[in-house]
DNA sequence: TTGTAGGCGTTATCAC
DNA sequence: GTGATAACGCCTACAA
């Protein structure tokens, strides 16, 4: 059923029902009102790919991020969506993992979808190869991101001081007595380098400037999580205090110690990142810093949609604070 | 940058660099590789929306989910995804919410989208105003339904036996001399239903057939499972057993019951449905019924791109077992 | 107030 | 082998 089918029903041309359809003034209201019935009567729905293709732009948004099922990401993928489709844009949700060819094919298949604007979720997009393939693919539509920035004149950035965020919770232990505290990262993404970075500082500044060098690498899982406390109770058997970059190790680092018999947070305070639902759930519940990505996010679709609306004087990096929730284990 | 521009500048038609483009035979050596240098120079990508509109064919597939949040469908946007991605496809994942009209909306802005082929997640989507809308909006394309199904020729469903899942894990309990259980159900789901006609039918064959008037009618979310295992302690001092139609408030009953001073699986056990990443962040491990989910949603998945490869002698309706994963809460 | 004609970028069907 | 030409469904000057 297209619109040509519809005039040749109601005994006008094509164009009287595109003005209908589009709600366009200029046309008598007899002839709207007959063919306004029309449309109903054969459930008429317009071609978006038709449309795209002439008004050259397909209302549709690419959000990339690395894995949605990471307990964090899911409420973004969730509000974010909510948020742009009130906005009347539908949003293509892509899974990229790390590697960096994919990341780049991401983005070249949503430049063929000729995507209105793009939203990239994580500071693992903050990288060369994603630059590059912005560059080559979609130098002229918005871009944001959440957790990230690219110095591109197409991209706008949301960002949080992560860097202050953990130093605080390495102090918060502190301040607890717990000073022989121990890193644990996941992956050296932008983001969590700076979150190290707080990290050192805050233990230089404390009475065992030495733990500075207890820094662990370990994937974000339950198993790892269990694995990595363990390996560091037996290097560091007066460890008073564990900080993660995320909260799924974090979790599982609580039930290792308890099943180690080690009281939480009596003798080992643990802090996660991220401030999921995990946290609740874990027992002791899990103190946490939250680094605002959901925030981040939203905030990051506003600007896009800002930019989509044709303001062009927004600032190109914009920072939002971070903030600790303490429940238990602290 | 389009077939004409590199038509222009290689002295050929618009159709010859069509051909080359779609890996076309009968094109001479040489014409080809030149016209092939040229595209990866300008670095040329396709325009979808006009392949789209002239192919008839978008190769996008919508994902119908009411809350990507929920635990276990994040699983599901994920593996789906990838599985659909890697097929070609690109994914319209939208979240519906609850209401009719809502899930209705989203299949008529999917239907303007001109998707190939739906797939449904979860057996809210089973009901009246879903299975009008897709008569209305999308009669013509491959459906498929992940623990659902509606008597359409365009649909096929995948479901699970879980009925019988949940007697059996009442069976379960009542082998540990567990007999007086409570059934918790968040929403009147076909699915949901199901699961209570299992408790009854299993409630009814064992010591305690007055139980099966103990169904408690409390949303997902943490509140209100420690909430309502609160209100069951006060109801049913002397219950044994609580069975959960998900892991959510499950998780959070476990806490209630410990916070109550009652020992866990000792005094009273938990199982809780779906088996989410949950149940093993629970403390002790929460013992869950496994539907399926993601297997239904990728035999979904599977079958939507069966049909899409134009196989039409694929079964309407295919059921799964489910399977009880014991942990530490039984 | 309405109709005509051209074009969006691509593919497919003919000719040559 | 290659090149016109006509779709695909819609929008939008410009004409009438």
């Amino acid at each position: 059923m297209t619109i040509y089918d519809i005039a040749k029903k109601a005994g006008v041309s094509a164009s009287t029902v595109s003005r209908v359809v589009n709600n366009k003034p200029g046309i008598k209201p007899e002839t709207r009102r007959k063919i306004q019935e029309l449309l109903k009567e054969c459930s008429y729905t317009p071609n978006e790919t038709a449309r795209g293709l002439v008004k050259r732009s397909s209302r549709m948004i690419g959000i990339l991020i690395t894995d949605i099922r990471y307990a964090h990401y899911m409420d973004i993928a969730f509000f974010v969506e909510q948020e742009l489709s009130r906005a009347g844009y539908t949003c293509l949700i892509v899974n990229t993992g790390i590697p960096d060819e994919s990341k780049v094919e991401a983005i070249h298949r949503l430049a063929q979808r000729q995507i209105d604007g793009l939203l990239m979720v994580g500071s693992t997009f903050q990288c060369a190869a994603v630059q590059e393939a912005i560059e080559q693919d979609l130098p002229d539509i918005p871009v944001a991101m959440a957790n990230g920035y690219l110095p591109l004149p197409n991209v706008k950035g949301v960002l949080v001081d992560e860097c202050n965020g953990v130093a605080e919770c390495i102090r918060l232990m502190q301040s607890r007595n717990h000073q022989k505290i121990a890193f644990i990262i996941p992956s050296s993404t932008p983001s969590n380098l700076q979150k190290q970075q707080g990290f050192e500082q805050a233990i230089r500044q404390g009475t065992h400037p030495e733990c500075a060098e207890w820094v662990y690498q370990s994937p974000t899982s339950l198993e790892d999580g269990y694995r990595v406390t363990n390996q560091i109770l037996q290097e560091h058997p007066d460890v008073e205090g564990l900080m993660f970059c995320e909260d799924e190790a974090a979790v599982s680092a609580v039930r290792a110690l308890l099943d180690a018999g080690i009281p939480v947070p009596e003798q080992v305070s643990v802090i996660g990142t991220d401030n999921t639902r995990y946290c609740e759930i874990c027992n002791p519940k899990l103190t946490a810093l939250d680094n605002m990505m959901l925030e981040m996010s939203m905030e990051s679709a506003r600007i896009l949609l800002e930019s989509l609306n044709g303001n062009n004087s927004l600032p190109a990096r914009i920072m939002l604070f971070s903030r600790i929730i303490e429940r238990e284990t602290t």
